[in-house]
DNA sequence: CATAAATTTGCATAGCTATGCAAGCAATCT
DNA sequence: AGATTGCTTGCATAGCTATGCAAATTTATG
C-alpha cells in the first residue's frame, strides 16, 4: 500500500489481451495448458504494458520462493571462499534458483541469521564455513527446509554435508614430509573449533604418530597475519620445525612470507611448507606452494545437486559425502627422490600425473 | 499449493491467542497500535506454534520486499571485490535489508540478470564492477527502482554512481614516477571498455603528457595472469619501461612476479611498479606495493546511504560522487628524495602522514 | 459522574498469481 | 451423425499479511 508506482499486473494484461487472468498466468508458466495463439496474444499485451510476472506473488501462491539462502564466512580473509561463492552462485543461478546471501564473520551466531532466511521462505539453505546449532537444525527440519553444509562436517543428522577428506589430506602432507627426510614437524591450526582445521590436524598428527613423531602446534587464526605471527613463534622455539603444514593456503602463504622476510629462512631448503586448498595464488611463482587441492567444482556440484534434489523431494534423506583431495607438488616443500615439481598425486584413484601446474 | 509442510500462519496464532488476525500482524509490526498486554498474548501463542511472519506475504502486501539486488563481477579474480561484497552485505544487513546476489562475469550481459531482480521486486539495485545498458536504466526508472553503481561511472542520469577519483589517482602515480626521475613509462590496462581502467589511464597519460612523456600501453585483462604476460611483452620492447602503473593491484602483483621471476628484474631498482586499490595483499612483505588506495569504507557508506535514501524517497535524485584516493607509499616504486616508505599521501585534504602501513 | 479524548480492536479488503474444476470447443473415431 | 477424446478456457478461490476505517474500550478531564 506504500508509495510505489503501480506495476502492471496480470489482470490488466488479461483485459488488454481479451482473455482471463488465468490465461495470462498460464502464458508465463512453462508447460501450462494454453493454446499457442492465446499465448502470443498475451505476450504481446504484456510487452505493451511492460508487464513482468510478480515473483513475490508467485512464491506466495506456489509456496516455493525459488530462493536459496547462502551463508558464508571468511570471504575477505581466505580467497578460497570467494571461489566457492562464485561457483555456488553460478550453479544455482543456472538451475533457476535465486540466491539470498548472508556474509558472516566466523564467530557470528547463526541463530540470528537463519530466522531471517526462514522468514523469506527460502527453499533451501547452504552453509559455507559456518556451522549450525542443533536448535536451528531442528527448526529447519520442522519447517521442512533442507540444509546443506559445505566444508563443515555435520553436527546433526538433519543436514547434508560435503567436505574434502581432511584427515586423509593431513596424512598426505605428513607422508610427503617424512619421505623427504624431515624430523621436526609443526602444524599451524586455524582455530580449535572448526572441523576443517581439527580434521587436518588429526590426519597429520596420526600419520606422524605412527612413525614416532609428534608435531608442534601453533594457532594461525585462519588468516595471513595470524599465520605470519605463528611462524615467528615457531622459529623462536628451541627445536624449531623444518616441516610446517598449515590448515589452509592463505596461512601457508603467511608462513612463507614470515620465514623469508622476517626469519631469513629459505624455503624449502631450511623449512618445507605445505598448505591446503590450492587457491590460485598457490601457483604464483612467488609462492609455488605445495598443497592439498580441494576439488572445488566436484564438491560444489555434489552439494548443489543434493540440495536441489532434497528440495524437489527426489532425495529424502541428507547425505554426508567425503571427497578426496589431491596432493599438488610444487616447490615449497622439499621433494623426496623420484618426485618432481608439477605433479598432482591423487589418492582416490591412485593415479599420478604431471599436469604442469 | 505444492507439497510443502504447512507453516503456522497469523490466523492460527490469532485463534490460539483469542484475538483477531490483525492483532497478530500488529504484534509483529514495530510501532503499530497495539496494547502491550495483547502483544504479549500474541507472542506467546506465536512461540507455542513456532510461528514466524511470512516475509513473502508481507512483501506482497506492503509492496516493499526489503531486498536489495547486488550484482558483482570479478569476485574471484580481484580480491578487491570480495572486500566490497563483504562490506556491502554487512551494511545492508545491518540496515534491515536482505541481499539478493548475482555473481556475473565481466562480459556477461546484465540485460538478462536485471529482469530477474525486478521480477522479485527488489527495492533497489547495486551494481559493482558492472555497467548498465541504457535500456535497462530506463526500465528501472520506469519501475521506480533506484540503481546505484559502485566503481563504475554513470552511463545514464537515472542511476547514482560512487567512484574513486580515478583520474586524479592516475595523475598521482605519474607524479610519483616523474619525481623519482623515471623516463620510460607504461600503463597496464584492465580492458578498453571499463571506466575504471580508462580513467586511470587518462589521468596517468595526461599528467605525463604535460611533461612531454607518453606511456606505453599493454592490456592486462584485469587479471594476474594477463598482467604477468603484459609485463613480459613490455620487457621485450626496444625501449622497455622502467615505471609501470597498473589499473589495479592484482595486475600490479602479476607484473611484479613477472619482473622478478620471469625477467630477472629487480623492483624497484630496475623497474618501479604502482598499483591501484590497496588490497590487503599489497601490504604483504613479498610485494610491498606502492598503490593508490580506494577508501572503500567511505565509498560503501555513501553508496548504501544513497540507495536507501532514494528507496525511502528521502532523496529524489541520483547523485554522482567522486571520492579521492590516497597514495600509499611502500617500496615497489623508487622513492623521490624526501619521501620514505610507509607514508600515506592524501590529496583530498592535502595532508600526509606516516601511518606505518 | 458525564463527557471528551486517546487508544485499542476487529472487520473487510487489497495485493498478485496459481490452479482445481467444470464447461466449452474442436477434432477424431465408428 | 453421434459419441468419444483431448485441448483450452474461465471461474472461483487459496495463499498470508497489512491497513483504512469504524466501532469499542480505556483513560483523562472538568
Amino acid at each position: 500500500m506504500a508509495g510505489r508506482k503501480a506495476n502492471a499486473n496480470s489482470t490488466q494484461v488479461a483485459k488488454l489481451a481479451g482473455v482471463s487472468q488465468s490465461a495470462v498466468s498460464r502464458a508465463f508458466t512453462p508447460g501450462a495448458s494454453i493454446a499457442e495463439s492465446t499465448r502470443r496474444k498475451v505476450l504481446q499485451a504484456a510487452r505493451k504494458l511492460g508487464y513482468q510476472p510478480n515473483a513475490i506473488a508467485r512464491s506466495l501462491s506456489t509456496k516455493r520462493s525459488k530462493m536459496i539462502g547462502i551463508v558464508i564466512a571468511n570471504v575477505t580473509t581466505n580467497p578460497f571462499y570467494p571461489e566457492v561463492l562464485d561457483a555456488l552462485s553460478r550453479q544455482f543461478q543456472q538451475r533457476g534458483q535465486r540466491v539470498m546471501l548472508f556474509v558472516v564473520t566466523r564467530d557470528q551466531n547463526l541463530d540470528d541469521i537463519l530466522p531471517q532466511l526462514l522468514e523469506y521462505r527460502v527453499d533451501g539453505i547452504l552453509l559455507t564455513a559456518a556451522t549450525l546449532s542443533s536448535a536451528m537444525a531442528h527448526e529447519c527440519a520442522r519447517l521442512d527446509v533442507p540444509v546443506t553444509l559445505f566444508n563443515r562436517s555435520v553436527p546433526d543428522a538433519h543436514a547434508s554435508s560435503f567436505c574434502c577428506d581432511n584427515i586423509e589430506g593431513g596424512r598426505m602432507a605428513a607422508r610427503l614430509f617424512m619421505k623427504s627426510g624431515h624430523h621436526q614437524f609443526a602444524f599451524v591450526a586455524g582455530s580449535h573449533d572448526t572441523s576443517t582445521s581439527l580434521e587436518r590436524e588429526r590426519g597429520f598428527r596420526e600419520e606422524l604418530n605412527q612413525h614416532g613423531f609428534e608435531p608442534l602446534i601453533e594457532m594461525g587464526k585462519f588468516s595471513y597475519q595470524g599465520a605470519f605471527e605463528a611462524a615467528r613463534r615457531l622459529m623462536k622455539l628451541p627445536k624449531s620445525p623444518n616441516a610446517v603444514f598449515c590448515a589452509n593456503d592463505i596461512m601457508a602463504i603467511g608462513v612463507l612470507d614470515a620465514l623469508r622476510h622476517a626469519e631469513q629462512k629459505k624455503v624449502p631448503e631450511d623449512v618445507s611448507v605445505i598448505g591446503f586448498d590450492d587457491i590460485p595464488m598457490a601457483a604464483w611463482p612467488s609462492y609455488n606452494l605445495t598443497t592439498i587441492r580441494q576439488p572445488i567444482e566436484r564438491m560444489i556440484d555434489s552439494a548443489v545437486n543434493d540440495l536441489l534434489d532434497r528440495i524437489n523431494q527426489d532425495t529424502m534423506y541428507p547425505k554426508q559425502e567425503l571427497v578426496p583431495g589431491d596432493l599438488v607438488v610444487r616447490s615449497s616443500a622439499k621433494l623426496p627422490s623420484g618426485l618432481s615439481s608439477g605433479w598432482v598425486i591423487s589418492t582416490s584413484e591412485n593415479r599420478s600425473e604431471n599436469r604442469n601446474i
